[in-house]
DNA sequence: GTATTGATCTTCT
DNA sequence: GAAGATCAATACA
């Protein structure tokens, strides 16, 4: 279950897409509902899901998650038991759910994804957005309220 | 408990 | 040559 997430705009300095496609972007400019994947400081992958169609490249960062199934797959990728350090980040989700580089740009409404609404109503917290270093102050990070599961425990949350 | 730093790829200056 | 949408081990209070 998804619990944090953070927006990228085209025109957001912060983004990938900011200064136009590269070869590693490409995913991130549609069409929408893929993931765009990336490598971050050379040693973790970051998954997005591209939320544009083609030529725009907005996406959203998944950032952390509750491991509701596959728990025991989780942990034997991830090296470790704690429960609440398997998907906290969007690094560690990556690896959690065995997202690299060859899931760039694949469908997420088909196998080996699916993709699932919320059921029911939910509360959303709104921060501003974490481990960036240009538009920081942008309120771009979605959390759900009440979730012990978030990469941040205590974000200093702003709403 | 908080602060600092290494690992190492892609893009930018 | 430097920085970055990160993580985790180590150092310090």
């Amino acid at each position: 279950m998804i619990v944090e997430t953070e927006a990228y705009a085209p025109d957001d300095p912060a983004s990938h897409s900011y200064r136009g496609r590269t070869p590693r972007n490409a995913a991130m400019f549609g069409p929408a509902g893929h993931l765009y994947v990336y490598r971050s400081h050379g040693i973790h992958w970051c998954a997005n899901v591209v939320c544009e169609e083609d030529g725009i490249g907005a996406a959203v960062l998944l950032r952390a998650l509750e491991p509701t199934a596959g728990l025991a797959r989780m942990r034997e990728r991830r090296g470790l038991e704690d429960v609440r350090l398997l998907c906290a980040g969007p690094g560690r989700l990556a690896e959690a759910l065995g997202i690299t580089g060859a899931h760039d740009g694949l469908p997420l409404d088909r196998p080996p994804f699916e993709l699932l609404a919320a059921s029911g109503s939910i509360a959303i917290e709104t921060t501003t957005r974490v481990g960036i270093t240009r538009a920081g102050n942008l309120p771009w990070r979605y959390v759900l309220a009440g979730s012990s599961f978030p990469s941040r425990p205590r974000p200093r949350a702003v709403r």
